[in-house]
RNA sequence: CGGGAUGUGGCGCAGUUUGGUAGCGCACUUCGCUUGGGACGAAGGGGUCGCACGUUCGAAUCGUGUCAUCCCGACCA
């Protein structure tokens, strides 16, 4: 390709509505425009990235056995009522109707449908297990999408779903795919983790995130991780604290009585007012989980994990509840407290959940639901608890669960997960196959993501320095510059011409910056969009050398031009595995 | 959905307070000159200031409404 006629504009400067490095570098150097909130144009450097993302991953799901096939973008209602989400999706569905005024949607996911295709094609055992998968634009319309290429409304992604006929089946097949997703995210030079997860709306027991480290904003995910095997997202992660029981005694409280407490309305007033640790406190929060409160109950140190909560009362959806909430709650019971005075005392006929941090209590600190009023001295038997529950939020150096040492915390984007769904779909949808007894049988499934254009944009996140990106080599949108310094010096471009002939013969991908430009601007561009390798020819050329410059590294060689097309090629079939 | 901000050529911005008919840098075209880290000079092309209504002799500028975009929060694979 020439660089003359390359489709690719860069930018001066960043974009002024770029947040994220990825989401700057991409737009500046001419890989991707914003169409309209959420919705980029994939430009012919982003496209040539993402068809390498998505070769890559289309080479190891059919070598792990999967087939390809390509589902509808739009969807009809019926089968979204069929599995019970049309009600449950929420507006991040974007729904619309057609001439006829029939509702459809866009595909977030295909789940329904492709469930609707196993009834109708899988009747048999004898077919089992399957695992189809595709790749193809999803939309959601995100509440708010940002960050560009990383939490878009419509993104690329690579959706595959199995059908086994048993746990066993499908425990192989989630095996199966887990390491063809660390073959996929390897080959792509990015270095991923593989995290335990809550499975969140999908539904469905087992589950994990591939997520990329990165130190940035751009991971919006708090990854918990330990020396050993162990690592899971903040959504799901569990520790083991250092105290085993507080008790009040210890700050001279033994006698339960209440206590006037003025003006406590935050833990820490609380702990001032009364002398007491955080941790003798058994903070109360209302929640509203699908429009029914939910009292929980913590450790006054501790935090809420909001999802821990939701499965813990099998909602759907959670949100804390407002000020005006807990008051119409209060006055419903009789109650004339606000929020730091709210205790479990009294509150009949609302679920109670309590963190297990709550069962090592002893004398403790709790709300009555009287303004300015605590009970100290507390014990569990003062009040009903309807289950007990890991809903903590955990933190860095509290202890791994598995091996005990201190777990450390790191921010994730999660480019790839991996769900075991069981018949959460092929029941509703009565989705069955026959088995050896003629029996009707729901499918055991499991599904399987990957963002493609997330996974290109974290490898920007992953791969960057202050002039551009530093693509490796797999998914580089072409493997190496030529960069002749003056188009007017005959022998410099001749020799340029040569190089980029040879490497193009040698079915490398390779670009000639034949631009009538000044070096800088040549060198700047080849920076910025991060040709993993740059061959120079300058000056130089009348002693008969070329410059080979790796981007990666930074790492700049003088050597004869046939020496830069050789070891040009032998780097990059090194790095392609080919 | 709550809080904040912004909409002026492809990109980044000034002009709005004190209404008078649009400007700068980059990019683009042509010529000259230059060629190892975003040169320089000259000459050009491209916008009627998000949209609508209103006030006014006159609106990018004032008023009302509306739409869009971005940030923080809530939410989320």
């Amino acid at each position: 390709m020439r660089m003359s006629k390359l489709f690719v504009q860069t930018l001066r400067e960043f974009p002024a509505d770029a947040e994220v490095v990825s989401h700057k570098f991409l737009v500046k150097a001419g890989f991707i425009r914003k169409l309209t909130s959420g919705v980029y144009n994939y430009l012919p450097l982003m496209w040539r990235v993402l068809k390498k993302i998505e070769n890559i991953t289309r080479e190891e799901m059919d070598k792990a056995g999967a087939q390809e096939l390509l589902m509808p973008f739009v969807q009809p209602k019926e089968l979204w009522e069929e599995s019970g989400r049309w009600e449950v999706y929420g507006k991040e569905l974007m729904r619309l109707k057609d001439r006829h005024n029939r509702e459809m949607c866009l595909g977030p996911t295909h789940e329904e449908i492709i469930t609707a295709i196993a009834r109708d094609g899988l009747k048999s055992y004898k077919q089992l297990p399957v695992n189809l998968y595709q790749i193809q634009s999803k939309f959601r319309d995100e509440v708010r999408p940002r960050f560009g290429l990383l939490r878009g409304r419509e993104f690329i992604m690579k959706d595959a779903y199995s059908f086994a006929t048993s746990q066993e089946e499908l425990d192989k097949e989630y095996d199966n795919m887990a390491q063809a997703y660390k073959n996929i995210f390897n080959r792509c030079g990015l270095p991923t983790k593989m995290v335990q997860s809550d499975s969140g709306a999908i539904g469905g027991s087992v589950s994990h995130e591939f997520m990329v480290i990165t130190d940035t904003d751009a991971g919006e995910n708090d990854v918990f991780y330990c020396e050993c095997d162990y690592s899971a997202n903040s959504n799901h992660a569990v520790s083991k604290l250092p105290e085993a029981v507080v008790d009040g005694a210890s700050c001279g409280i033994t006698e339960k009585k209440v206590l006037d407490t003025p003006q406590t309305h935050s833990i820490e007033a609380l702990c001032e007012f009364l002398n007491v640790p955080a941790s003798l406190i058994c903070k109360c929060l209302v929640y509203i989980a699908d429009s029914k409160p939910v009292l929980a109950l913590i450790r006054g140190d501790k935090q809420i994990e909001e999802t821990k909560l939701m499965n813990a009362v099998g909602a759907i959806e959670i949100r804390i509840a407002t000020a005006e909430e807990i008051e119409e709650l209060m006055n419903s019971k009789g109650f004339n407290a606000a929020k730091g005075f709210i205790g479990p005392k009294g509150m009949d006929d609302i679920t109670i959940v309590a963190d297990e941090t709550i069962k090592a209590l002893k004398n403790f600190v709790v709300g009555i639901n009287e303004e300015d009023k605590h009970l100290v001295g507390a014990s569990l038997e003062d009040f009903r608890i309807d289950k007990y529950e890991d809903i903590r939020l955990v933190e860095a150096g509290e202890f791994c669960p598995v091996c005990g040492k201190p777990l450390k915390v790191t921010k994730g984007i999660e480019v790839g997960n991996i769900f075991q769904l069981g018949t959460k779909y092929s029941k509703p949808m009565n989705a069955v196959y026959l088995d050896q007894n003629g029996k009707a049988q729901p499918y055991i499934m499991g599904c399987y993501g990957i963002g493609i254009s997330r996974t290109a944009a974290a490898a920007v996140e992953a791969h960057y320095d202050d002039w551009g990106i530093k693509w490796p080599v797999a998914i580089a949108p072409y493997h190496v510059i030529v960069v002749p310094v003056s188009t007017n010096d005959n022998q410099q471009m001749s020799v340029a011409e040569d190089i980029y002939n040879q490497l193009n013969n040698a079915g490398i991908e390779v670009v000639i910056d034949d631009r009538n430009e000044r070096p800088g601007v040549k060198f700047k561009d080849a920076d910025l969009i991060g040709f993993p390798y740059r061959i120079t020819v300058g000056k130089t050329i009348v002693d008969g050398k070329v410059e080979l410059v790796t981007r990666e590294s930074g790492e700049k060689v003088e050597m004869t031009p046939d020496e830069a097309v050789n070891k040009v090629i032998e780097y990059i079939k090194a790095a392609l595995l080919f």
